[in-house]
DNA sequence: GTGCGTGCAAAATCTTTGCATACGC
DNA sequence: GCGTATGCAAAGATTTTGCACGCAC
């Protein structure tokens, strides 16, 4: 008997492209660890290489821009071109950022039920807060018309 | 006359550090450019070196760890050795991080009223929200015993 | 004068890419 | 069989580090 198709074929298949093992592995050591799990690249290959797998490097990080692209999975804290720094203004203790995807604007802003609602979730499990940052990752007035004629 | 000493000089003299003229370029850099701006090393050094100050990129770099640490600058998204990656459960479509600053112990969370004010924040400047993420760094309570008593 | 900070260049990381081969479809 | 995906190794990009010299104190 098949094993039924799962999302991933689907998606693949649906793009001309092609199921492999590699991709398969990876995807599963994600549902496998659960959703509580951050990884980065080198953790994927070590874990997969330490359950026998031949996988390449390259293809993990191949594997991981395309599952990210598909859906499957969030890519955390991206950050395009080395760290970045900004003054630490006393005045403004907590901001957060609004980042148009397309093409990198920033916008600013402060939020108290955000700071309260971080607060809160830190005394929940006994952690003392320290500061906290919302990431709005979103469209601008610009990129939302430029979308609409040529959907990347 | 002498300029007077600000919090720069007071908190480098106290620690027997130096006030060289690359530091105080470099702070002088962001204040300058105003708390809105998001500063790569390469982008400081770049546009310290267009205004003629005579500063190494490697200089930056060890610039921007001691501000960071000192608590004139906040650093962006830190991404500990590389992106990480998390699995996309649609189920849970806006959590949010809960980090322990010293051990790297993550707990996740929700919460509506955040990703309301995220929503809320996007609408105002004619953004359209993707999907958000609260960053909270903390101290879990293994830490906090700890750092009572070695104070870092 | 002492010793911290800097510049330079090399090294260490992390990530991407070119090309020949392998294999899903 | 066709054309995508992989592995390998080299190239890129970013950040760190060793060492001798220079300068803040």
């Amino acid at each position: 008997m098949a094993r039924p198709l799962g999302p991933l074929e689907v998606g693949l298949h649906h793009d001309g492209r092609r199921l492999t093992p590699q991709r398969r592995r990876v995807l599963d050591l994600f549902e496998q660890m659960g959703s509580g799990s951050h990884l980065s690249a080198e953790d994927v290959h070590q874990q997969l290489v330490a359950a026998k797998a031949k996988v390449s490097l390259a293809t993990i990080y191949r594997t991981l821009r395309l599952l990210v692209k598909m859906g499957f999975l969030h890519e955390l804290e991206l950050n395009e071109g080395g760290n970045r720094f900004e003054l630490a203004s006393h005045d403004h203790p907590d901001h957060h950022h609004l980042v148009c995807v397309r093409c990198g604007r920033t916008e600013e802003f402060e939020s108290d039920p955000v700071i309260q609602a971080g607060r809160a979730a830190a005394e929940h499990v006994g952690f003392q807060l320290i500061d906290s940052t919302l990431n709005v990752r979103a469209l601008c007035p610009s990129c939302q018309k430029l979308a609409a004629l040529s959907p990347n």
